[in-house]
Parts: C-alpha cells; structure tokens; sequence
DNA sequence: CTCTGATCATTC
DNA sequence: GAATGATCAGAG
C-alpha cells in the first residue's frame, strides 16, 4: 500500500513523523502518481515541485503566507536535495528577508529564528543525472539548532540585519554569513522593493531571502546520519 | 508586489 | 566544482 496525500493537518507531531516515515524510500514517480500529478522532466520550470508533493502527503497548508508549514506543531518542512554521498547539493532558503520596517525586531522574534527552531528535514536524492520521476526520498529527521548552531545562526542574522538597518542592503552579497546568508529572491531581475538607503531615505532594491549554506546543512545531516 | 516552494546557470 | 546571483510557478 502506498501512502496517499493527507487530507488534513497531523494532529500531532507524532502523526506528522509517522507519514514523513512512509515516505522514505519511494520515489517521486509513485508519490506523483498517487497524487495524480505528472513528475516534471526538470526541475528548470516547478523548482517547487518536490516541496510542493510533500506538503500534500504530510498535510501542510499550502501557500500559507510567512508561517511554518505546521504552525500548530510549530514546525517547518524542508526538502534537501543530496548527492549519492549524503552532501548537500542546494542551499536551502529560509524566507523572505525584511527590508523595511526592521529597526524593532530582534533575532528571538526573527521569522528566520521562528522557522529554523524546529524543522523536519526530508532528504531526497538531487543528482541532476536522475530523472526527477526516480529521484527517491531518504529518511526524514526532526532538528532543532544545538547551542553552537544557535549562536552562528543569531550572529549571522545580526550582522545582516544590521546591515539592512542601517541602509547598507546594497553592500550585502552572498559571501557574508558562516551558516546565514542573503540572496536575491524574485521572479527575475526587474523585481524591485523598497528599502533602505544610506542617507536613511527610501530605495529601490532587488528582494532578498535567507538561506542556509551546504556547509551548515551538511553538518545537520552528518550529525543525524553520522 | 509579496511570499511560498526551490533549482538553474553563469561566474569565480 | 562550488558558490553566487538569477530565475520559475503559483497563491494571495
């Protein structure tokens, strides 16, 4: 029997770990099949398409906007694309960056803070050499930062944030942050948004997200696999 | 446009 | 080869 997409949230964290379980080991063709769904031939078009399925197979609400995919778990799901070794192949985003609006807020209150507290990792294999119908999902784990992880991750949020605070978005690129950093994050290059800018008036720039870097992401999962 | 789900593809 | 900056689809 394999598993069909939920039709409602888990009751509990235990539910929700109980249908992840289900899924290690199969395929995105079966699971797209029992979904009704044609697997993409690439992920050059749908790049959501895996987180997409798995939201409809452990019962998260889709297009909820800025929260956890299960907030009354509190927990956030993430796919996470690996190599034949267990490496991470793809940074993982985190969310939307703030831009405006950010002198109040601290790292306890972030949105980044709030997402990354607990987060179901499913992994899943992402050699582009695979056809993505065959690519199978690995053994989903629950994480939780450990003290050390916490830290890089408030100090990298800081440092950026303080950036973004004192009208210094445009000096940020993708190289700050040890666990942490900041990207573009649009449609393409003609999304703008407001920020600001550094007389403290208001500017026009690129919208940016937060992600994870491999390198942090491959210690969760060594950590987890060993 | 904002934000979710992310991967692509050019640059380094 | 890895990493940065760019990009794709859909809901609201």
């Amino acid at each position: 029997m394999l598993p069909v997409p939920a039709d409602r949230a888990p009751d509990s964290v235990n539910t929700l770990i109980k249908r992840a379980q289900a899924l290690a080991g199969l395929s995105l063709g079966e699971l797209a099949l029992q979904a009704n769904v044609q697997v993409p031939e690439h992920f050059r078009r749908e790049k959501g398409f895996t987180g997409q399925l798995l939201e409809r197979f452990l019962g998260a609400e889709a297009g909820a906007k800025a929260q956890q995919d299960f907030p009354d778990l509190g927990i956030e799901l993430k796919s996470i694309p690996i190599d034949p070794s267990g490496q991470p192949l793809e940074t993982t985003y985190v969310c939307y960056a703030p831009l405006l609006g950010v002198a109040g807020i601290d790292w306890a209150s972030s949105n980044v803070c709030n997402k990354l507290r607990h987060v179901l990792w499913v992994p899943i294999e992402g050699d582009r050499s695979i056809p993505p119908a065959e690519r199978r999902l690995g053994t989903p784990f629950l994480w939780s930062p450990n003290a050390d992880q916490y830290a890089i991750l408030k100090a990298d949020w800081e440092e950026l944030m303080e950036r973004v605070a004192l009208g210094h978005v445009d000096s940020i690129t993708a190289r700050l942050g040890q666990a942490l950093h900041m990207r573009p994050k649009a449609a393409d290059g003609s999304a703008l948004t407001d920020a600001i800018g550094q007389e403290g008036q208001r500017i026009r720039t690129r919208p940016r997200g937060f992600y994870l870097r491999t390198t942090f992401t491959a210690q969760i999962l060594a950590d987890q696999f060993g």
